[in-house]
DNA sequence: TCTGGGGTCCTAGGACCC
DNA sequence: TCTGGGGTCCTAGGACCC
């Protein structure tokens, strides 16, 4: 059977790092204490917000590497994991999420010291992706690696935070590289070229190692008599295009180390969508409770939006069933409905409760999600046949007020009178970010800490 | 998985249009 | 309408990542 062949030749090459903080909120926390981030003993545990859950609930956001190799922990484990009693030396504190992303904010701006805009992509909280070709002989190095080990130090000597970095000729090596090898070297660098190809990705000893493989994926592909990387890249692309479809084909690609994407490319898409989900700390079980919820995260979706300057074209609910119950087989629904952009708390609640109304029927919910999608660049009302111009000029005008005097005084200063029901959640969850304490105390979401760093 | 939370991308099927 | 066909948009669900 023909093949699929790859000219290593005619595919980019370029100096690519992936740079991924170490432990990173284990290792602000360390930081900001004065503890040395290697040698220390330390979890950021998040408890669920309303404080009444089962003991061994917590969650394990990050630990420090010394944590891992003394007890044992993973990344995102329980607190039931862990040793009990909890031993002394063992530094539990809980997570500060602004901080972290101000601490992101602060290395990335290290990051643009090597690099433009263009080339500079942040991948999440603790990674970024630096196109570093044209920074060589500016920083008079000879190759990437050195100039990986100058930014490493630059960054610890500017933060306390450790990091480790993976090279490659394009961002998927330089991201395999990161995950397979930098992480456990003695230097914390790994430089993955097309030419290792053969001995570094086709030596990953797990399917669900490789980037973009998870436990489906790799069962399908067992399936199909693929049960490593090396099989991967052995197999027939058309075969895998045929029965995986895109991903068949990109999957064969990445095994061969082809990625043809560039930095300056990721700039367009940016954040097309943004929601927020809970899971409760008990069943709901009245329509009128659950309700309540939607409302508050319609709200909170609304204040998002506002606060970006974005509108959304596409709503969506999503409810997930308690433990076991299901109806035609399924553990929840969601839905959607599109609508004229907008982006009003109160037109927001309308929707999703519509959409609530149509397609619930009375099921026990442990989970609530909300989000929208099709986002647009605010540049005005739109306004649509149906309904009032005046109206929904006051509808936002009260959604700004709203947020000013939040702005000023806190989230909890104005609430809606249904916060104050049976089964609302804002009050409570007013300070997490990210789902998790924000931790700087009196401070509201989006403001800064600036004596800090 | 013993229900964390916020994202992105892909797919299959249906509606609708010309 | 008794098997047309291609294109686009929409929806719900799935999978993966950090």
């Amino acid at each position: 059977m023909e093949n699929l062949h790859f000219n290593y030749a005619l595919e980019p090459r370029r100096d690519i790092l992936c740079i991924d903080c170490r432990s990173f909120y284990a290792s602000v926390e360390c930081a900001l204490h004065g503890w040395d981030a290697l040698s220390t003993p330390l979890v950021v545990m998040s408890y669920p917000s309303d404080n009444q859950s089962e003991e061994g609930s917590g969650l394990i956001l990050a630990s420090s590497p010394e944590a891992k190799k003394r007890y044992g922990i993973t990344n995102v484990s329980r607190a039931r994991d862990l040793p009990f009693p909890y031993p002394k030396e063992l530094k539990i504190v809980p997570p500060r999420m602004k901080l972290y992303m101000e601490m992101n904010q602060k290395i990335n701006n290290i990051y643009k010291n090597y690099c433009d805009e263009k080339n500079h992509h942040v991948y999440s909280v603790d990674e970024s992706f630096l196109d570093v070709t044209d920074a060589l002989t500016l920083f008079k190095v000879k190759n990437a690696y050195e100039l990986a080990q100058i930014i490493k130090k630059d960054v610890y000597e500017q933060t306390k935070i450790y990091t480790a970095v993976g090279i490659g000729d394009n961002p998927l090596l330089a991201k395999l590289a990161l995950d397979n090898e930098a992480k456990k070297n003695h230097d914390h660098t790994a430089y993955w070229q097309y030419e290792n190809v053969p001995e570094k990705i086709w030596q990953i000893p797990k399917l669900t190692d490789f980037w973009g493989i998870g436990r489906k994926t790799a069962k399908k592909l067992n399936y199909f008599g693929i049960d490593s990387v090396y099989h991967l890249a052995q197999s027939n692309y058309f075969m895998l295009k045929d029965r995986l479809g895109l991903l068949g084909a990109q999957l064969y690609a990445h095994a061969w180390g082809i990625d043809r994407s560039f930095l300056g490319d990721s700039v367009l898409p940016k954040s097309n969508s943004l929601g927020n989900s809970q899971v409760l700390p008990r069943d709901y079980t009245e329509a009128l409770e659950i309700e309540v919820l939607i409302f508050e995260m319609a709200d909170q979706i609304g204040t998002r939006l506002r606060k970006k300057g974005y509108q959304g074209q596409v709503f969506s609910l999503f409810i997930g069933f308690s433990m076991g119950v299901m109806e035609n087989g399924r553990t929840g629904f969601s839905k959607q409905e599109r609508t004229t952009p907008t982006h009003s708390s109160l037109k927001i609640a309308q929707i999703l409760l519509r959409l609530f109304r149509k397609n619930y029927h009375g099921q026990p919910v442990r989970q609530v999600g909300v989000s929208c999608g099709d986002l647009i660049i605010s540049t005005g009302i739109q306004f649509d046949l149906f309904s009032d111009p005046k109206e929904e000029l006051k509808k936002i005008e009260l959604d700004y007020v709203v947020d000013k005097i939040r702005q000023k005084y806190g989230f909890k200063s104005i609430v809606h009178a249904n916060s104050l029901l049976k089964g609302a959640r804002a009050i409570e969850r007013s300070s997490l970010v990210g789902g998790h304490a924000g931790g700087m105390g009196g401070l509201e979401n989006g403001e800064k800490s600036e004596k800090i760093f």
